[in-house]
DNA sequence: TATTATCTCATTGTCTGACAATGTCAAACA
DNA sequence: TGTTTGACATTGTCAGACAATGAGATAATA
């Protein structure tokens, strides 16, 4: 149990201060093992060849060949990459691209602990980020996500009036919102949080067509974001959330 | 490219919708490869055996012998933990646990580009998930948190006033607030983030005093949250966050 | 005795080769 | 034209070997 450099507080003295100035300008030193040049090898080559989203990877054999290292290794920067999401691999089809790719790109994993009510908590977390990227959105959005957001509307609707499932459809219309927010992370982290969101619903609950009740209300919501008024977006959003919240709830006192 | 499933709104006939309601009850079958096995064993163990942070795991070769897997694949499975940060691996010394791990625990990665821009993308998800748990920490904290809210303003004031590092006090004293939020997830984001924010600084820029300037205002902040003045709290709690932002866009403007 | 240098050994990192499992694609077929 | 089948390519898993390195034990030295 490493619990030396605990509350070093008190034991502070001017020396050991003195000392902490000159410590901290000091930085730790990269360890580089040989599959993190096998990553930056295959960022450079991304960025050479300029994949995109959805395109294949060179096979493993042949990354191996052409670095001249072991295909193992080669595995095992590839399953890194996989782990955070980078890339999907398919036994007997391939290693296709899964998220955009480039030298100035760092990765960071945040591990979540869920517990008992991690359902509220999460909607919770959920609802500020979704609500501040929603004013966002309506003050920010330009010409052509405008578009975008009235587009992805109505391939909802006609998805919820035909009966259909109408969850791809809801997710591609938040998405448009939460990217015309203008700050990519409010994307990211609603989409994962959504995910977890619905995992832990359609897994183990059962309990897959959560918020259907909300979707009409997501032709103001658009209208208001398109309109670029912010308050009443915001207070539709806020709307939406509470039926889902309310629902959520409900579900759990079933049990 | 993969693009056989996109946009299949126009192509649905009624015949197909109603298909659609009966595959909709199918759910998908887990495609379970042998390290996700190997990795919700590690889980079992690590909290069957009640591995704490910093503690060893055991050698690949007692796991591979023990869930008779070879050890390349217990090698995949560990390097996808080590990839989320869960664990780290040094050569000739072992495995140890860098996070806590337990079943109900996900891993959510993000990616951020390495510009002056996602400093302030960090910054500004951070500024909403942290007012929001101020403003439950006024509300919800009790007996016991404010006074470890008050107690933790304190150490952060003792080294602040003395020069000494107060970095470590400050994240103490945050955290104390954000747990006091009564929802964790908050805490636990805002943690990644703040760490994420702090690498990206202390690692290319250099700068690692920022929001020096904010630190008076904490006392200010704690007595709100203390006293349950959630507006008043919310209010300081902005006004530190501007100052930071204003520094952080004045180092970016100085490049 | 206390400290430092050295050695040994356990552990992770990498390579090679092999086979299994499975998706892809084109050829054969109705 | 649409469907089925099968060869092939690709990832998944295994085994064994050696290299590189860190930690703890041991020996040498003051």
């Amino acid at each position: 149990m490493n619990t030396k450099n605990k509350n070093p507080q008190s034991a502070k003295t001017a020396k050991k201060s003195a000392n902490n100035n000159v410590i901290r300008a000091l930085r730790p030193i990269k360890k580089r093992t040989r599959d993190m040049e096998v990553i930056d090898a295959l960022i450079e080559m991304i960025e050479a060849a300029g994949l995109k989203i959805g395109d294949r990877l060179p096979t493993e054999n042949e990354l191996a060949k052409k670095l001249s290292v072991g295909r193992s290794t080669i595995r095992e920067a590839l399953k890194s990459w996989q782990g955070m999401g980078i890339i999907t691999r398919n036994k007997g089809a391939g290693t296709i691209l899964a998220a955009e790719v480039s030298s100035n790109s760092i990765y960071v994993p945040i591990t979540l602990k869920l517990e008992a009510e991690s359902l509220l908590r999460t909607h919770g977390v959920r609802s500020v980020l979704e609500i501040e990227a929603t004013r966002l959105a309506a003050i920010n959005a330009n010409e052509k996500q405008r578009r975008l957001i009235s587009a992805r509307l109505e391939i909802l609707m006609y998805d919820f009036e035909m009966g259909d499932d109408w969850r791809e459809a809801d997710a591609l219309f938040h998405g448009a919102i939460n990217e015309a927010s203008g700050n990519p992370l409010f994307g990211q982290m609603i989409k994962q949080l959504h995910d977890v969101f619905n995992d832990i619903y359609v897994e183990p609950l059962g309990e897959a067509r959560l918020g259907e009740a909300s979707i009409p209300l997501h032709r103001d919501l658009a209208k208001y974001v398109v309109e670029g008024n912010a308050d009443e977006a915001v207070r539709v959003m806020q709307e939406i959330l509470n039926i889902v919240q309310t629902e959520v709830k409900a579900i759990i006192n079933e049990r």
